[in-house]
DNA sequence: AGAGGCATGTAAGGGGTTACATGATTTC
DNA sequence: GAAATCATGTAACCCCTTACATGCCTCT
């Protein structure tokens, strides 16, 4: 229950083959939920299998364009109307951030730097990416897919804020021992 | 590479049994990493296995209290200073505002109304227990918790924003359609 | 004829979840 | 003696990753 409604997603707004698919989600979800090319080709088996997907049309060669059907829709439509069983979300960082204590101040002072950077750093890409973008907007079409960069936007400068409060919170620490 | 961290990250901090463990995880990285009983007990058996963790001592009821060797102490440190190695991050709630025109702007409004008192819940949550918990500053100790926790502040009200400000975008572009 | 892109798949292994299974000790 | 808590484990199943395998079509 995940990449598999990705991929019902896509097919919803555009019929198309895994390997059209593949293509779509690099330029659109990949940011949000990266997946590989195996793993797209064994879902949308599954989603066939389950009669949420069908083969609309075989072309060159052995291309299979997908299409959804009716239950696929009701599923997707279940899905995004339906948060509550979404997985934990997990945080590599933060879990780094608990065990900073374990190492000296002066490594996890280079680490949290090291995350200001980077969260900076993907600040001025996706930027870059919304400035590149020529928008299409009014609520269906890019609309959305423009709310979740600018989720991406927001959240890449709270990163950035977050870790230079943190790095002077650190330095005012060990300025203290002295 | 993962739970297997927080466990010796929290064995690093004091030995303890899987028991042990499981408890203090629930009071401090569980809402940065989520674990079952299952896993950490499994993972505590492969540490072992890798010579990262060695029993320290046996207890009443089959009970066996762990902790880090050498060899662990060092892995400890390979992974907290090294973010490479990170796996990629999901969002589900994102992937869900891509999906968002699949459905009626009603519908789409109403999820994003939930998902920002979501927001401000979560918000409300991490407030109470920044305040309910007695800090012991600087450095050492607490002061990362506390750092894990303001970065959860930021993050929720940050989610709570953007979550008003598209619900002002929709309703702009509804009105518009009039 | 060869290169590059199109197109799909399998296999092995890690990490995570849920549910089930079992028994010892303490407390009332 | 019963109930709660301490304490550890197994089995089945899903999702994801990496690496490998295979072959067709188009263009130059």
């Amino acid at each position: 229950v995940s990449l598999r409604i990705a991929a019902l997603g896509l097919l919803a707004q555009h019929p198309g083959s895994g390997y059209d698919l593949l293509r779509r989600f690099e330029m659109s979800m990949a940011n949000v939920w990266p997946a590989t090319q195996s793993q797209l080709y064994g879902e949308l088996n599954k989603l066939a299998s389950a009669g949420q997907i069908e083969v609309s049309d075989i072309g060159p060669r052995g291309r299979k364009e997908y299409r959804v059907t009716d239950s696929g829709r009701a599923e997707l439509l279940r899905w995004i109307t339906d948060p509550s069983a979404d997985p934990p979300s997990r945080h590599p960082e933060l879990l780094r951030v608990f065990l900073l204590n374990q190492i000296p101040v002066d490594a996890a002072r280079k680490y949290v730097l090291a995350f200001a950077e980077q969260a900076e750093a993907e600040l001025a890409r996706l930027a870059d990416l919304r400035d590149s973008i020529t928008w299409d907007d009014e609520p269906p079409a890019d609309f959305y897919g423009r709310a979740a960069l600018e989720y991406g936007l927001r959240g890449a400068a709270m990163e950035a804020d977050w870790a230079r409060w943190l790095l002077s919170a650190i330095d005012e620490g060990t300025q203290a021992q002295k």
